[in-house]
DNA sequence: GCGGCCATGGACAACCTCGACCGCGGCATT
DNA sequence: AATGCCGCGGTCGAGGTTGTCCATGGCCGC
């Protein structure tokens, strides 16, 4: 991981089907070597997958919120994990500091699909209750993964 | 915009880098057919950009945060996007309804930068004060924008 | 039915990808 | 100093992909 490194991540960020030729000009290595050097970031798993960004509006999903969850005794991350993991609609989420036990991102086509993703994290076992914040307008969107 | 179109960028967001050949396959269509309406989703802003997820270990960014803020008095969205823009260790953000009036999701390289970046928001005009809770693990991370 | 419109599929040249092979320089061992 | 090893980059060529052209066929309004 040095320099040349950071220069393709930069690179692949701002267009992910960059040529490897392309990139190389752009910072001094053949085709090859960037290759090599994308698959070997890609098999470290310091570049996690190739996307695209999407217009959030096109997919129809208009409604976020941000969802604390407060669980009954002590949950280990793990058991959240599992939780969360089978909501599509979990964009983001984290164990946190202070009073509630993890903090939830959201994602959903509207409110009754928000309202319906939301109580099947409530219904999990452990968790007790949750605070939504629903989004009214989003300001920053600078997310990359 | 019909669910060919969603096809293609269901598969182009599981693999940015899958050729048009590939995914035409997959969807029924042929290379060039794949070509035009991934040049015409570019075109119209359904897919923003062709990008990679990459480990926020590997830039350091090992440190987050959800930030709600309260300001004093009525606070139009612009005012707050003006403060937040400024501040690069935001990731997303936006109004929301319950007492806060904005959560602020922050990520940066360790606490005393991020204590710095929240303090820049702090000091804000119309800020009153802002409730922070630390992300002590991260359990989804499926954002893509 | 007819013409215009639009999207698709096929064809082909240009281009890119990707693996194999080779050379170079650093490093540890002899 | 010489040797072998290892990682890294360059070059090359076969094979695959891309991007453009054109012909075809469905669809709609006239």
């Amino acid at each position: 991981m040095d320099n040349l490194d950071r220069g393709i991540i930069d690179l692949l960020r701002q267009n992910a089907r960059a040529g490897y030729g392309d990139i190389g000009q752009e910072i001094g290595l053949s085709a090859s070597a960037v290759k090599r050097r994308v698959d070997r970031l890609t098999a470290d798993g310091v570049i996690r997958s190739f996307t695209v960004q999407v217009d959030p509006a096109v997919d129809g999903l208009h409604t976020e919120a941000y969802v604390e969850i407060f669980c009954r005794g002590t949950v280990a991350p793990d058991e959240l994990l599992r939780i969360l993991a089978d909501v599509p609609e979990v964009i983001d989420a984290g164990t946190v500091t202070g009073s509630a036990d993890a903090i939830v991102h959201m994602r959903s086509r509207d409110i009754p699909s928000l309202e319906a993703a939301l109580e099947r994290v409530r219904r999990a076992p452990h968790v007790d209750h949750t605070r939504s914040a629903i989004v009214l307008s989003r300001l920053i969107s600078r997310a990359v993964d």
